[in-house]
DNA sequence: GTCTATAGCCAGATAGAC
DNA sequence: GTCTATCTGGCTATAGAC
């Protein structure tokens, strides 16, 4: 028993760095440009062993965004367990923590609304779960920071966590640092910023 | 002669026509995903035809963004000779344009850091230069807004630049327009708040 | 210049030995 | 389960007749 149990180990491991090189790439790439091959030539095994462990490119790239959506829900939990921040400075750091992974070239691009993977994700169980309870969290401290006054009450809560969910993926970002000008503590507090008090910054 | 012109407008009106198809699937399916055949098959024509016209699939994509930068820099110049608006109001105005064109269909998104069309592009004259035109018209606003208060001071020109190129693509409008419950009208308004006030809106 | 037919290539997926 | 070698399909691009 022993032996299974280790054998299961490594394939454990073997798997946890198969999707994390998936992870990066399809940061680099996006998941139409990133191929099976690199993921393979990454990884450093042959492209046929990928497929013992998934199916397809497509349940590849799905394994990988449902670890980002467990390490999102995650942080979700670990803010709403902070006694000294309210529903709106909650939002801030979250969205904060997705724009560090983000610049940290940790962060998968959203699917785009045609593309093979949607479909798949969209019957993943696991990965709906993770987006559901996420969004739910996420609604909750929108609606309540609307009623604290700190967000903007005439926009659909629907709206705000949209808008949450695309400056995750957002190409800003990315571009400032490639720039090469900014650190990327500046890069982070000026999306910040432009996101939550907008271009033309809040009178104080 | 007049029979040489003639066949010249002809092959200008078709031309346009492929255009316009490329600008149309560039925009809903982005460069990857959208085929040559799609574009013979859509504008009427064989593939072998387009060839004729344009040297490569890189080269169909690269006039289509070129016509959006002729369009951007149209809006820019009305914007510019407008006697009641300010820097901050112009800058709003052209956002709007963008927002509009993308709900309609014809805003194609930007390409990809790595993708082969960015290659293209960079070594496109007309493109660069058009480009160039609208950052430098869009940049002087920007600073001009800045003295006037309008725009956050404390955030570089180029951060807010970025920030308006970025909203031209966002994938929000065609999310919200995809949930079928609001006007095109209302789902404008709230990207170009969010945009310009923030989440956390303005206070009067 | 337009068409049909096809070449050439690349990437996802698999066969079969070990 | 891992490998090498190969199949398959789809896409860009072109040849050649008209």
């Amino acid at each position: 028993m022993a032996k299974v149990s280790f054998r299961q180990q490594m394939l454990q491991v073997r798997e946890d760095a198969i999707v994390a090189s998936v992870n990066r790439l399809l940061a680099e790439k996006g998941f139409d440009l990133m191929t099976v091959d690199e993921v393979a030539a990454d990884v450093g095994i042959a492209k046929a062993s990928l497929y013992k462990h998934f199916a397809s490119k497509e349940a590849l790239a799905a394994a990988a965004m449902v670890r980002v959506l467990q390490a999102t829900s995650d942080v979700v939990a670990q803010q709403a367990a902070r006694a000294d921040a309210d529903a709106f400075e909650r939002l801030r750091e979250v969205t904060r923590w997705a724009l560090q992974r983000q610049l940290a070239g940790e962060m998968p691009t959203l699917p785009s609304q045609n593309s093979s993977l949607r479909a798949e994700l969209m019957a993943d169980k696991a990965y709906l779960d993770l987006l559901m309870q996420v969004s739910e969290r996420l609604g909750e401290w929108i609606v309540a920071a609307q009623a604290d006054g700190r967000i903007d009450r005439t926009l659909p809560p629907e709206v705000v966590l949209y808008t949450l969910f695309a400056r995750a993926c957002d190409p800003v970002p990315g571009v400032l640092k490639a720039g090469g000008q900014y650190t990327d503590a500046q890069i982070v507090e000026w999306v910040l910023s432009t996101c939550f008090n907008g271009l033309a910054g809040r009178p104080s």
